[in-house]
DNA sequence: GACGAGTTGACAATGATTCTCAACTGACCT
DNA sequence: AGGTCAGTTGAGAATCATTGTCAACTCGTC
């Protein structure tokens, strides 16, 4: 019997094409595509399969060491964020991203559901609009 | 020069395809996938070729008249909702939705976004849970 | 009843994401 | 140093929602 029974996450091995994707992520400060990724760590000079690429982003994710959010038409973009729960204020011309948090909306969100009697709660919030630079 | 100079809304031509459309949003309740309706549509005996189902959608709630969400997996969802801005309470496992408002998050949206100096705001906000039917 | 912009539908095309599967690697043991 | 094996990778095919194409159709208007 291994070390590892319990279906708990496993720690990533670490490899080269992991390393770099991480890398890539860390060149970046606003919300990236999988693809747009995968071209930055090509240009970089590591050369890693968009599939891994997809894969890693994903993996990334489900542990919380990235943020994955959809564009309008449905893309799934990518940015290497703070482990404590929070949300985005993101530039809609320039993709500038602030990370916000506060007990208001975590408390109303909380209270409007079990006011409705819905138990298990989670939510997203997103909020858009035009960055200082951008004006 | 014709009186639409304006690039606001036109009105939507009425046509046999788009009431059946609008019907067979009100004939549920949750929130669903454009190939569902057309599903439903062609089931309630009309037969609306899909592309224009899309295209009514997307019509209908750059209007106002639908909301559209995205699923965890990136497809657009659609349901008939009311024309004043509002959130979705959502079901995980039934789907049943719920519509919610409240001026508590409306302003901490705005605040927090000027807070930053951020303008032109907009956002987006859904809860996810279990229903009390679903417990 | 004719006219023209708006609308439709069958089908092709796009494009992001996932799947397949044989080859490769890292961690561990002898 | 060599062996083992589950985890990982990559090239390309496959999926699948959504959009584009374009000739035929339709509604409201004159
Ligand atoms: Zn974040
Ligand atoms: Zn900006
Ligand atoms: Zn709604
Ligand atoms: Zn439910």
């Amino acid at each position: 019997m291994t070390s590892t029974e319990r279906g708990e996450a496993q720690p990533l091995r670490p490899t080269k094409q992991r390393t770099a994707v991480v890398e890539a992520l860390a060149a970046f400060d606003d919300f990236r595509s999988a693809q747009e990724i995968h071209e930055l760590i090509g240009r970089a000079g590591s050369n890693v399969g968009l599939a891994t690429v997809y894969r890693t982003l994903q993996k990334l994710s489900e542990v919380g060491e990235v943020d994955m959010l959809r564009t309008e038409d449905g893309e799934a973009i990518y940015r290497r964020c703070s482990a404590t729960h929070h949300h985005h204020l993101v530039c809609r011309s320039c993709g500038a991203t602030v990370e916000v948090e506060g007990p208001t909306v975590e408390r109303w969100t909380r209270s409007i559901a079990s006011e409705h009697g819905y138990a298990d709660i989670s939510h997203t919030l997103e909020i858009f609009g035009t960055c200082p630079a951008c004006r």
